[in-house]
DNA sequence: AGCACGCCGACT
DNA sequence: GTCGGCGTGCTC
């Protein structure tokens, strides 16, 4: 008699089959083993699930082929994909095979037999940086303090230590104290970006080669090729005690990393926005990473046996809150190391009030003196603009002709270097029009500023600024280097531009919010934003926290060297220098900032006081995606839950349009997350229902997004 | 998501 | 007369 299996394969939750197909086996497998099993026409990867095997509709396919050698992902994992395609409301197949490697999911069984029978190969994340093993500093007594808490409590840790604190060695010590008191153990350490792995990777690769040999520190990120990540995916999973990886080191997608001895995860950047995945399953990484330390620990029947440690100079406001005193309901430990330590002070910041420089000036006198300045002295810069391009618009002189997109409610970038007009939500290009449209005016002038036009007005008002330090034959003028996303598209080419701002080629620094995180410029000794004002007033509720340790983060590129510390400013452009925000910035007291943001988001009733989530509809016309959400929402009246739930009017999305797709969203609230959950899994079938139901048509896509970043 | 089936326009 | 557009529908 054959056994009957429930398997887990990859179908999107809109299918309406969320849970485990039945699958015939002649042996009975654990819950946990990878199988290819018949989908219709095709062959794919499953997952053995838990439970009982549902009476499928009708016949019961039998499994194709166990994939043997690799062993069953264990109780804990299949528990945190359980929970996460729960609370982000997708379906535990998507979530499930959505956190293997892609590689894994392509092999046949053969193939499969054939990639065991090869050696495995390390992942190249140990071997890519030599082993350079460089002097282990002491702890300084503010590390020693958050080490010695991290040791005898619990948990989960908020190290809130400033820029140049030394956060790092934290991170570094505490895995090395795991590894070295328990041979099974494993840690995973989670980076926001690729762009910062790196050099992060560097630090590990020093300190963890020369104990544990490269192959105990693996990689795992989107950047990497699918052989790779396979082999690091395949490392992690094995356990230390296999001779597999004892650190993984990746961006979000790593929290899902199968890691049987797991006991340690660092999140560093806690606050950054890229932790929280923007499709498919939406969740955030950060959050996961709490839910799977708990669970671990509590798996093992010791709350100190798997801890996490979250680490920011600027926590979330979510984490921040929860590390308010235990008295007061705090869950989390704030760990807090307020000190510089090897670099000086923290930059002065100053203000200038573009109120009163004359309209228009894109660069405050002052501010380009304070370049030159720098430069004269051999110094750098760095200039920072959240835009790319040129102009965020082109406009006819003498009509009102602009850059909109024809397929998205947006305006077209203008790109100075190539001559073009590109939408960067649909990615539609055309070259700059020789005469206007619409009048035929050749009159097209740029509306606003990107960073490529800063870089060229900075390179005219230092045109006449000399460095002392040309050598013959050079150009003594000052060189500006540009790095955003355009000028990074290329390969390698981010590692180019960033060597060539350490090797002091770049007198000047002009980007996007890309060179503000992370990395490490030791000749830095001016920071400026140049127009931060858009997030002060903005719709969102969470731009002032954003803009704040953004700017925090790039006050934090200056002045690491302390032979310099004390000469670094940041300069920040702005009409409203009496805003609050700055005044906070100022004296670097993110406390005083927290407190009033949360006062604030208490008053309104907004996260972490209340707990939302948005169902966003896509259609073909505007009226069909907001009809679609409004019928949902009346036929939820009835759901368990929803007395407890807020549920706003469906409204069109920030931009409405995109690629000729209509879009609007719907938020839901709660003061109680349980509440919202339980809503929100009783109406995913009216969802379903409403898309099928007469007169809601033309509807392409629904999804949910829980705990939304932008509402 | 894949991969079918299923009805309407420009080509070997 | 076919090749092929992507609009619905199903997958244990």
């Amino acid at each position: 008699m054959a056994e009957r299996l429930p398997v887990v394969v990859q179908l999107p939750a809109h299918s309406a089959l969320s849970g485990p197909l039945s699958y015939a086996s002649e042996r009975a497998l654990a819950p946990g083993t990878l199988v290819r099993v018949p989908l219709g026409k095709r062959e794919t990867l499953g997952v053995v699930w838990d439970g009982e095997a549902e009476p499928g509709p009708g016949e019961v396919r039998p499994v194709a082929a166990v994939l043997d050698g690799i062993a069953p992902l264990s109780a804990a994992w299949r528990q945190l994909v359980g929970f996460a395609a729960g609370y982000y409301q997708r379906a535990l197949g998507e979530v499930a095979l959505a956190a293997l490697p892609p590689q894994l999911r392509e092999l046949d069984a053969a193939q499969w037999q054939r990639r065991l029978g090869r050696k495995a190969r390390g992942a190249g994340a140990g071997d890519a940086a030599a082993p350079d093993p460089a002097p282990v500093p002491a702890p300084s007594a503010e590390q020693a303090a958050a080490l010695a808490r991290l040791r005898s409590e619990a948990g989960p840790f908020l190290l809130f230590g400033s820029t140049g604190s030394g956060k790092t060695e934290v991170y570094l010590r505490a895995v090395q104290e795991l590894l070295a008191a328990d041979p099974a153990a494993q840690a995973l350490v989670m980076v926001p970006e690729i762009n910062l792995t790196p050099q992060l990777q560097a630090r590990f690769a020093a300190r963890f080669a020369p104990l544990y040999g490269p192959q105990a520190l693996v990689a795992l990120h989107s950047g990497m090729t699918p052989a790779q990540r396979l082999a690091s995916w395949l490392a992690a999973h094995a356990g230390a005690a296999a001779g597999g990886a004892r650190i993984v080191l990746g961006t979000r997608m790593a929290v899902f990393a199968s890691m049987p001895g797991l006991r340690l995860i660092v999140v560093d950047e806690e606050h950054d926005p890229s932790y929280k995945q923007q499709e498919g399953a939406r969740y955030s990484a950060r959050d996961l990473a709490v839910y799977r330390a708990r669970q671990e620990s509590r798996r093992a029947g010791d709350p100190q046996h798997c801890r996490v440690l979250l680490g920011s100079a600027t926590p979330s406001l979510e984490s921040w809150h929860h590390s308010r005193p235990a008295a007061e309901g705090g869950r989390y430990q704030r760990l807090a190391m307020p000190s510089r330590i090897g670099a000086g002070r923290l930059p002065a910041v100053r203000l200038v009030d573009m109120g009163l420089v004359p309209r228009h000036t894109q660069i405050a006198p002052a501010l380009v003196a304070a370049i030159a300045e720098r430069i004269a002295r051999g110094e750098q810069s760095m200039l920072l603009l959240n835009r790319r391009g040129y102009a965020p618009v082109l406009g006819c002189a003498s009509c009102d002709w602009k850059s909109l997109c024809p397929h998205c409610s947006a305006y077209r970038v203008f790109h100075k270097i190539d001559r073009s007009l590109r939408c960067h939500h649909c990615g539609f290009a055309e070259r700059v029009p020789q005469a206007c449209p619409e009048c035929g005016d050749v009159d097209l002038a740029p509306i606003g500023r990107g960073t490529e036009r800063l870089e060229e007005h900075l390179e005219h008002l230092l045109a006449h600024v000399e460095r002392p330090g040309a050598a013959d034959g050079e150009s003594p003028r000052a060189r500006v280097l540009r790095i955003d996303a355009d000028s990074t598209r290329r390969k390698g080419a981010l590692e180019e531009q960033l060597a060539r701002v350490h090797a002091g080629t770049v007198d000047v620094l002009v980007g996007t919010q890309m060179i503000a995180k992370g990395h490490d410029f030791r000749r830095i000794t001016l920071v400026a934003a140049v127009n931060p004002d858009g997030a002060l007033f903005s719709s969102d509720f969470r731009a002032p926290e954003r803009l704040f340790a953004l700017l925090m983060q790039a006050a934090g590129r200056a002045g690491r060297d302390a032979a310099q510390g004390a000469a670094s400013e940041m300069w920040i452009q702005t009409a409203h220098p009496q805003h609050p925000l700055f005044a906070a910035l100022r004296r670097h007291d993110f406390p005083a900032f927290a407190a009033a943001q949360l006062a604030e988001r208490q008053q309104a009733g907004m996260p972490p006081f209340s707990h939302q989530a948005l169902v966003r509809a896509e259609a073909r016309t505007q009226q069909a995606a907001q009809a679609f959400l409004a019928q949902a929402g009346a036929d939820a009246e009835a759901l368990p839950g929803a007395d407890l739930v807020s549920r706003y009017p469906p409204v069109p999305m920030a931009v409405q349009r995109v690629a000729n797709v209509e879009r609007a969203q719907m938020l839901v609230e709660s003061d109680s997350r349980a509440a919202l959950q339980q809503f929100l899994a009783a109406w995913q079938p009216v969802l379903h229902a409403t898309r099928r139901a007469a007169g809601i048509e033309g509807v392409l896509r629904w999804a949910v997004d829980v705990d939304p970043l932008a509402v």
